[in-house]
Formats: C-alpha cells, structure tokens, sequence
DNA sequence: CCTGCCGCCTGCGCGC
DNA sequence: TGCGCGCAGGCGGCAG
C-alpha cells in the first residue's frame, strides 16, 4: 500500500518517537513477517534486544532503522504493513505480528500487516546502508538521484513509461497511485515506450513527479481506509488532491472529460482519454 | 542479460 | 443472508 510519502511520513514519526530509545525486548507473532531473516526468530530478537536504535532512514518504500550495533533493522510495509507507537496496555491488533518493547517503560512499536506482504529483517552491518536493498535505485527526492542517468536509462530501456516508474531498480518510492498521478500532470499515457521520450519530457516527468510526492508528503499520505495511517494512527489527506487514481468516470480537472480506467498488471491505471492519448502503435521495424 | 508475469495473503464490496 | 468473484497502496523469483 504505502508509497514514497506515506513511508516518508512513517519515517518522519519514527524518528521522533524512537530515536534514541533502547531496545528491550523482541516478540515475533508471526514468523511470515520476519520471513526474509534466514537466521530465524529467535536470532532475529536477540540480535536486537538490548541495542539502541540511533535514526531513522529511508530508500524509496524501504525503512532502517541503524543500531548501535552497526546493524539495522530493515523492513517494508508490503501492500498493508504499519509502524505503530502504542502504549503497552493497549488491546492488540488483530494483525499484530511483532512487537518491540524499550527499556524506558515508554509505548512499545508494533508492526501490525492484514496481508503480510511486508515484512521485518536485521541487516548485519547495514546501519549505513542494508546490503539488502543495494539493488534499489535512489529515489527522486534524494539529493543524490541523478536526472541524467535515469534519462539515460530509460532511454536504453525497451518498456512503457508506467513500467518504468514502478521499476524500483530504475527510481524508486513510486507506486500505483503516484505513478498514475505524475503521469496525468505531465499528460504522458503510461503506455508510452521510454525509448521514445525527449530529454525535456523526462525533465517534465521527473518535475511532476517531485511535485506529486512533496505535496503528498506535506498532506501526510494518501488514506483510503485504515490500511495506511501514521505512526499514531492518523490518517493522511492526499486523497483529495488526487486527479485519476481512483476516479473513473468523474471529470477530468483540466478538461472535463471522463477519466478512464483500463487494465494493467492484474490492476488498475487511471487517465485523461483526452489529456493523455494512447500512443500510437509502433511502426513495424524495417528489415 | 532484459522484460513481463505469477504467486504470495487477507479483507471488503458488489451482484446474484 | 450467504456465497463467489473481483479488486486492493508491492515485491521477489523465475520463465522466456
């Protein structure tokens, strides 16, 4: 679920809440959630027990929290995961799958995931930067994401442009609903080859998609349900600033027409039929 | 190598 | 009321 600002906003809460605070103890509820350490439940608490986490940090939809180990805990929130800071006399959730309790007696965080597509791990001597997401790109609002080479990389890639912006290895922290809605701001249809699009369409794309994701993160997120809320239980607002996702058949804000909905990856994409034409279909390659 | 597709889970809303 | 179906913010792994 959660994407770029609403990790971003998770990060942000994070880190005033647990900054600081040591580790005292580890309850795995669910083994499915910590499924990507191999080592185990057992290895995996007692690796944190004790240690103090020292920040917070983020790369595109992933969060670590380095420790004064040198490792970090790593985890990603999948389509339905939460961070929770929650006293410990509160009633568990129902999706509860770990908790973690500080040795100051303050509320303990809880990863809480209906699907448990998320999931939590402890990156040996990933306080830097977890060798299990070197294959995740920058994202866009990194100071170091660099506009040349994913020009350069799109230009070498034989895909659709929406493809291209979920790739996580290319740019990372886009999802489904920011994709869509930076591709309605620059009147691009996600279909669109990225062997096709002129430097300045790229340095329009990326524009958009800045802008999409700051102003998602200044409103907290995008909450259609009670699947993606803050560290505190509170709901982001992004969702009516939204322009297509979610919105088929009401009026597009630029031109009024319809706004359609069309099949993509077992999902949906939202556009303008009349702000972001289908590209033509390719000229066949001459021989 | 690169690209695209499937499977992993649970819950909700809808139509019958 | 109940049931089956389609759909949902994402990713890793694997086939071609």
């Amino acid at each position: 679920m959660p994407e770029l600002p609403e990790v971003e906003t998770i990060r942000s809460g994070l880190a005033t809440w647990v900054t600081g605070r040591r580790i005292a103890s580890v309850e795995v509820r669910h083994p499915r959630a910590i499924r990507r350490h191999r080592l185990g439940a057992d290895h995996f608490a007692a690796a944190l027990a004790g240690r103090r986490i020292v920040g917070v940090r983020r790369r595109g939809k992933y969060l670590w929290l380095p420790l004064d180990s040198g490792d970090a805990l790593l985890g990603h929130l999948g389509m339905s995961g939460q961070l929770l800071l929650r006293p410990g006399d509160a009633v568990d959730e129902t999706h509860l799958r770990v908790r973690f309790q500080f040795d100051d007696g303050g509320p303990e965080l809880r990863f809480v995931d209906q699907r448990t597509f998320g999931g939590l791990l402890v990156s040996a001597g990933g306080a830097e930067l977890p060798a299990e997401i070197a294959h995740i790109a920058r994202d866009p609002l990194d100071p170091e994401f660099s506009d040349e080479e994913f020009a350069a990389a799109l230009r070498r890639r034989r895909t659709e442009v929406k493809r291209a912006l979920l790739d996580q290895t290319l740019i990372s922290g886009i999802g489904n609903i920011y994709a869509d809605e930076a591709l309605w701001r620059s009147r691009l249809h996600g279909s669109r080859r990225t062997d096709t699009l002129t430097a300045a369409t790229v340095r329009r794309l990326l524009r958009h998609v800045r802008d999409v994701l700051r102003e998602a993160i200044a409103a907290g997120g995008t909450s259609f349900d009670a699947l993606y809320v803050n560290v505190n239980g509170e709901s982001g607002y992004f969702d009516r600033s939204l322009h297509v996702y979610g919105r088929e058949g009401l009026p597009c804000a630029r031109c009024a027409t319809p706004i359609r909905r069309e099949p993509f990856m077992n999902r949906s994409s939202y556009s303008c039929p009349r702000c972001q034409p289908c590209p033509r279909p390719r000229a066949p390659v001459e021989p």
